[in-house]
DNA sequence: CAGAATCCAGTAAGATACTG
DNA sequence: CAGTATCTTACTGGATTCTG
């Protein structure tokens, strides 16, 4: 996913030849960055609830994650300022994780993307016969 | 992109304890699987003009692209159903490609997405109050 | 011009063991 | 419980070369 991989350490040679909407461009590579990962989605659609998330909670919940891919996803989500954590100092360890407030503004984002996928077409995998117009030169 | 590489082979381990949503979770994931990789959506957005692009214009429009990586993308692209591929049987070969109709219905998930990276408060990074400094990886 | 085939490097992801 | 550390694997992305 989202690919990613990438670290996005990207070449800085925005030639912007033509009408290349590489500024458009680059603001939804950042935001499919955020999210790109194999847990990611699955950690923010746990935490879409709106409440707090024990780490082992959220390790119970996504079936073949391991402690080091979670915590990894969850400091990059964090640091990403999508989740909010909250540790308690307290003998048997508690850390709590949830979205901020703008993590919760993903819900929206991620839901017309959802709408987009549902709106796949069955004959997409197959070759079309070129219904009209799809050449200009 | 997720990067990045992660084929979604995953485990077809879905046991579905709690309320785990891992069917909108897994139409989101495919949705961002479509848009993984580092070129699909500098792709996408030379594309969202409406009219066909050459081979050879995308490659010229993209700078650090190379053939493998334009045409690996390309390809998953169509096969997902989200480019289409005109293939020209000149002498001089010519292929086009442009979006589908779910192709281009794209760009107002890929706007709300947008939308939200840009609300994006600064303070993101350094909010917290850091309560212990472990951190590593 | 458009694309295929190879080889190579960087790195995300997984498994496992150890710690406060 | 909630991490951290290290090793291994395998896939992605990139460079180069070759062909119709």
């Amino acid at each position: 996913m989202a690919s990613t991989h990438k670290k996005v350490s990207y070449h800085p040679d925005r030639a912007d030849r033509g009408h290349t909407p590489l500024s458009a461009a680059s603001g939804v590579e950042q935001a499919i960055g955020f999210l790109e990962g194999r847990w990611k989605l699955l950690i923010l659609f746990h935490l879409f609830g709106g409440k707090a998330r024990r780490f082992s909670e959220l390790e119970r919940a996504i079936p073949g994650v391991t402690q080091k891919m979670l915590i990894q996803q969850l400091r990059a989500l964090e640091r990403d300022g999508i989740v909010h954590r909250v540790a308690h100092h307290e003998v048997p360890p508690r850390v709590e994780y949830s979205l901020t407030p703008w993590g919760q503004a993903l819900c929206p984002a991620l839901d017309s993307l959802l709408a987009w996928a549902a709106q796949r077409p069955e004959e997409a995998e197959t070759g079309e016969a070129a219904p009209d117009g799809a050449n200009a030169d």
